[in-house]
DNA sequence: CTCTTACGCTACGGGCCGTAGCGTAACTCT
DNA sequence: AGAGTTACGCTACGGCCCGTAGCGTAAGAG
């Protein structure tokens, strides 16, 4: 992250990063993703045209750094059983979800990344590989609860994890995802708790795919 | 769908409404949702920037009308059993979100309907809506062969069923996408069989979220 | 006090947008 | 047939934003 190759000449501003991150921010809010434009950003940010070009490439890469910050803002208190801990982050991850910029922004440079190799693994990096430890370490919560059965050993076991850690995750945001932004429904207490229901014990499970709960609807 | 308050005048082109999504879905292909501009469609369709401008209001929804047909082809055969009903359309699903037409233009879309309630409705009603079919299918299928348990009678019943019939939506699609579109990696039979098993038998279940399967990636 | 880099400012060619204005084509009704 | 109405093509336009070049100045390192 630091760039240690960068020892003579005036050093960079770090006020103007974080001026620019936040006035992308604020722009997204008011204008969205497609009518934002680099020149209104570094406008707000009092700061010249051509400054903002030498640190991004582009738009896309510009957002991604502006929204991943955000991100790192969900947490995985412990709340005593795996249900209630899937149940917390669905709804942690849902208010994320419900604020403009993050909204606006995000499915913006996934559509962008599918024809941006570097972009995408921009993308990886900054937001979705970094929310992958609330899987791994809500999985380990499990386990010592008993919840889970424990990993198999060796690399073949660890291999398998890390593909179940995967498939949770993506099973988890994507749900999340896709109810808030493709359907266009709220995520509110009773589908978290339905969703979970769902996860936890499947379809052919003890609630049989006719979900009880949903009363607390708006 | 049809127009029947237009007798008079000349009658609208039909073949021009198909060459300009045909085009739309080439430039799609060739250009991406970013690159993409009405006047270069026009010119592959081989019509005048204005006429486009007479039947669309813009590039959202025209993409939304050039891709919406594309999501008519999935289909549900009956596969024999719920497992296998559901790991297929998991996996014509995915072949059909490879396609770079529709990989680059459902999410942006989907962004732009964030900031644009008529376009909300434009892509629910011509996407969202019409793939729900599938769900509802499935399940009345897997009802019958005593694999899920009857929806409860009264409207109380069908409310819940129609609850479950969305979460079970939202859950397949949006892993589906974000493991194909955000995460970036294949959905392959293996994944879809992983995947499968966590839907119906929940973490908690048999396999207990370490699947066993994932051998026949690639 | 020189070298190097960061930053601001101005200016520019170029692309695409969305529309106006006009002439022509196709079809309906009297 | 003629009048009315709508569809389509073409040209032209102001406007916005892009991304970069060119220059002058500021702030550190040696």
């Amino acid at each position: 992250m630091a760039p240690p190759a960068r020892r003579t000449g005036r050093p960079r501003n770090a006020e103007v990063d974080r001026a620019i991150l936040a006035a992308t921010r604020s722009a997204l809010v008011e204008l969205g993703w497609s009518k934002l434009s680099l020149g209104d950003v570094a406008a707000r940010a009092g700061v010249a045209k051509t400054t903002l070009y030498r640190r991004w490439a582009g738009k896309n890469e510009l957002v991604v750094d502006a929204v991943a910050v955000t991100f790192d803002e969900l947490e995985l208190p412990d709340r005593g059983s795996l249900r209630a801990d899937v149940e917390g982050v669905v709804l942690q991850f849902a208010r994320l979800l419900e604020r403009p910029e993050t909204k606006t922004a995000l499915m913006a440079v996934v559509s962008e990344s599918t024809r941006d190799t570097g972009l995408r693994d921009r993308v990886r990096a900054a937001i979705v590989d970094r929310q992958k430890r609330l899987v791994l370490l809500g999985r380990e919560r499990a386990q010592r609860r008993g919840e889970l059965p424990p990993d198999a050993p060796g690399t073949e076991g660890a291999a398998a994890a890390g593909r179940a850690a995967d498939l949770i995750f993506d099973t988890i945001a994507g749900a999340v995802v896709h109810r808030s932004l493709v359907s266009g429904e709220p995520v509110d207490a009773g589908w978290a708790g339905d969703f979970t229901a769902l996860l936890l014990d499947g379809l052919t499970g003890a609630r049989g795919g006719a979900p009880e709960r949903g009363g607390a609807t708006e």
